[in-house]
DNA sequence: GAACAACAGTTGTGCTCTACAACTCTCAGC
DNA sequence: GCTGAGAGTTGTAGAGCACAACTGTTGTTC
């Protein structure tokens, strides 16, 4: 591997969190009344299966403490209900309202409505060179992490 | 334009940032004494002209306030220094320690270990996929930002 | 079946990072 | 010299998070 390769890449990931305004929460999330978190929350929880606030947590990297006061936020906004699961009266049953799934619906369409202007400003070649890059850095990452 | 790709790419992103801990940058930073912002500081100051307070604020989207006690730790640290600009008193001219460029190499070193970690994971094709699709990215993202 | 350990969630607390507003000091134009 | 604009500082407040100590539930062990 050319090892200017390894710095090159270093630029580009810096470059894109900070062209992408990535660490500026609050505009990438404007006009949603929710936050960061709540955000990834919804996406999470935006599935058939119901998660634990536990699971949540594990799924944001949070703390249990962050994801119970998330989720009270979150319940209070009436985003979603947590109902305790019957099975095991320990743990909840978070599941999202259609008010949730509705703002996250909102959310995808937002950020879908800014990626297609950037994609479409790309050129065929580039885009196929990106959709193919982009997933294997996502899976070497994560064979790393685990 | 395949509309799928859109919806493609924003999985990929928010992937990315999660898979990446883009987002807890605590670990990203670990074993360094210094916080995002400040890494982000090194990063932007660690060049031939020093900036101004107002300059590196515009740089890392932060408050005029937020980068005065940014600096004014930075200094404390002894990261930085923050001479006068004598051709006008009003404004620094921020300077990088020794020190300061020594964690910044450090913290350059971490990371490029950390990528070349991941992109000799990555298959020769990937990685020329990888670094063609995202300087495109980052071309257009920074062609709408402006 | 009673004691105990493990587990899910809650609450108290404190820290870091940030923006906003009001302030001081410096310079440039008239 | 006055005035207004610009650079930086300080007071203040809020968001978001982790850690620790707590309550209530489940399952295990004797």
């Amino acid at each position: 591997m050319d090892p200017a390769e390894a710095v090159r890449l270093h630029d580009l990931l810096m470059d894109l969190i900070r062209a992408a305004g990535l660490l500026q929460p609050d505009e990438a999330f404007a006009g949603h009344p929710v936050s960061l978190s709540q955000g990834f929350a919804l996406h999470e929880l935006d599935a058939d299966t119901p998660l634990s606030q536990r699971e949540l947590a594990e799924r944001l990297r949070l703390d249990k403490s962050s994801v119970s006061r998330l989720a009270a936020e979150m319940e209070r906004k009436g985003l979603l209900v947590r109902e305790r699961d019957p099975n095991n009266q320990r743990q909840y049953r978070l599941r999202l309202t259609d008010k949730g799934r509705a703002i996250h619906v909102q959310m995808r369409t937002t950020f879908h409505k800014q990626y297609e202007c950037w994609v479409t400003a790309m050129t065929q070649h580039e885009r196929a060179a990106l959709l193919e890059g982009l997933p294997a850095l996502v899976r070497v990452i994560r064979q790393h992490v685990d």
